[in-house]
DNA sequence: GCGCTCCCAGTAAGCGCTTACCGCAATAAG
DNA sequence: CTTATTGCGGTAAGCGCTTACTGGGAGCGC
């Protein structure tokens, strides 16, 4: 209490050493959890630290054994900067996916005591590849989520830094992680086809780019073929993975005359809500006359109007694996394969058409 | 391409000094945009950086100028580290309010180079602060959320790392920003009392220990008993901030065999998510048997069925405030204020009783 | 034509840690 | 009692940057 209660930005370990009456060596072994102090020795360092207060730069850390411990973020962001409250209103809603993929990274890397340096990309930021830069050098790899950066910029990242690609395309010195799209559309298509009948489907599409959007409505198209229905597409059928692109499309579908499918698989649930928002205004009854699937299964597909039929990836540990395979990366580990693939699964609600269940078995609870 | 296409992680200053044939100052001095250059070496070296992939290490960098332009944010998470899908599903909404000022943060602080590490601590973990402090190591301040620490553990926290708290109570070395939760809930009880002339209400509560919650209940006790309606309170109708909360507390009402009020205010929107759907599930009509207002105005709030009332906080600006505070705190400008309020509004919709808007007004469009 | 100033660029110190290396003391072995 | 062995703890180098200080060349005034 006496002697180094200085200002708070200089207390380092020369301080806590002198307190304790020991090296900075014996300080930093005992920060470390090295084996060599002896347990007094040990107590008294920890003893002053506790007194002083002390928290090790991590900067200096960092500089000196080459692990910040921390893992680069980068994801899209649907609205710019705008500071305002009018601007996002419709569309903040694309928060959901990623931030349940953040999620499942943060948890993962507390496990390794990492911590997780985010950032988000405006889609009006066309160059978005200096900040990403700046980034890496803050961090000991970094996660991409897709529509952040082209193949060939990301082959370029990773040449310096160690990259998951979430939902991308396999590259030559990073690893993808991504969802099974293809058997979650062909159930989807089965069901609704085969199970419910509808013999007019359309796929509402996602970024055209999207390698996500792409394999899901290449499966799509071709599992409702095989099952002997018609898949509509066409430029009406393009959305952008936001609900106003659903909304919008349906729109014009509305505009143009042309009569609506029975069903709608849609490229994820944004869009799914954007559409069932579109239907509604045009007083379309879901799923009575226009049954509407979405993809993804965000939190909030069970809450909608009627609750969401969407095919489930499994978010969270989509974040996790990208995360443990990153940090294997960090650690020198050979890459083993350039792809991952989890499994998707079909969750039936309502606006497929399918029957509500009882409130009894959604509460678990007596009847 | 010949000389130095040296290993990835060792490629320093140097490298590039040697490529471009000037000292390291050179090279740190247009790097770091000091005029004394001339455009010639300016070039050289630009050339060099671009040939050879360089990214300066944050962390050499931090060391030697004091910083490391990072701010953590910490807020608690409703649901505990499990990795598998079925856990967290109900409460996974609660990433909500959050997140989006989580992106008013981010935003802000891009505007000055920083970026965001994000940690967020489990509401199991009742001894968050060495994970804090850890943090705290690797970055130039500290946002916390609500309920993260108590006041005790911020002013510790505080002596050594500028501090903002959001939502919270004002300390004596952070500042504190919030929202005016008392004029938001005098509004609402007007709405309620006055306008719809609802004779009995109840407010359903948040976190006991909240600042929000209590202010909240309080403005909205006092305001309700001033347009003299009755007030019901009482340990039933306690929440936790989430879904469940609001479900668990509109169950037990039913159960216990009392009486609903003729309208409810909930601590949040999250709150009143899980009491409509705890209502729906007993065939309890809203608004028309009973009426539900929120708090927030998250963006899920206007897709909610009803579409629901609400009281918009800038939860956006709220963030991005919090930024801009800490932003003057860490360049060591004193401390103007130990609070920050952001104003709020009342958001009308259907769940308090109003009829729908019309499509047309919605989209803004034709008739 | 010589010295003064100014501009640019290089040298080196140091940011706060980790850790290799070394010395010393205590213990074990002969 | 002496020497080999072990283990604790201190000294100092260095991680990759920034920047104060310094030196050298060009331009200016007298």
């Amino acid at each position: 209490m006496n002697d180094s209660d200085a200002d708070p930005h200089g207390l380092t370990i020369y301080d806590v050493a002198r307190h304790a009456g020991v090296s900075i060596a014996s300080v930093s072994r005992v920060l470390n959890n090295r084996n060599n102090p002896r347990p007094e020795t040990k107590e008294r360092v920890l003893r002053a630290v506790q007194e002083l207060g002390f928290v090790p730069d991590g900067a200096a850390r960092a500089l000196s054994n080459r692990f910040k411990e921390i893992v680069g973020v980068v994801f899209r962001r649907a609205l710019t900067g705008a500071t305002d409250g009018g601007l996002f209103e419709d569309e903040n809603e694309s928060l959901l996916f990623e931030d349940v993929i953040n999620r499942g990274i943060e948890v993962a890397a507390r496990h390794r005591g990492f911590d997780l340096l985010m950032s988000s990309v405006p889609v009006s930021d066309r160059y978005p590849q200096p900040r990403i830069s700046a980034l890496a050098g803050k961090c000991d790899g970094l996660i991409l989520h897709d529509q952040v950066l082209t193949a060939a910029e990301i082959q370029q990242v990773a040449l310096r830094t160690p990259v998951v690609i979430l939902a991308g395309t396999a590259i030559e010195r990073g690893v993808n992680v991504r969802s099974d799209n293809a058997t979650g559309m062909r159930a989807l298509a089965q069901h609704l086809v085969v199970d419910h009948g509808y013999r007019t489907v359309a796929y509402l599409a996602g970024h055209a780019d999207s390698p996500d959007n792409l394999a899901r409505a290449e499966a799509f198209e071709r599992a409702v073929d095989e099952v002997g229905a018609a898949c509509w597409t066409g430029p009406v059928w393009q959305g952008n993975y936001m609900a106003a692109g659903g909304a919008a499309a349906i729109r014009a579908v509305f505009d143009s005359g042309h009569p609506l499918p029975r069903a709608i698989a849609c490229a994820n649930d944004q869009t799914a809500i954007g559409v069932m928002r579109a239907l509604a205004e045009r007083g379309v009854r879901v799923p009575a006359e226009v049954a509407v699937a979405g993809f993804d299964d965000i939190p909030v597909a069970r809450h909608l109007h009627p609750p969401l039929t969407t095919i489930r990836q499994p978010i969270h540990q989509l974040g996790a694996t990208a995360f443990d395979v990153l940090y294997s990366l960090v650690n020198g580990e050979p890459m083993t394969e350039p792809e991952i693939v989890l499994p998707t699964t079909l969750v039936v609600r309502e606006s497929c058409g399918c029957p509500p269940e009882s409130p009894a078995a959604r509460t678990g609870r007596k009847g």
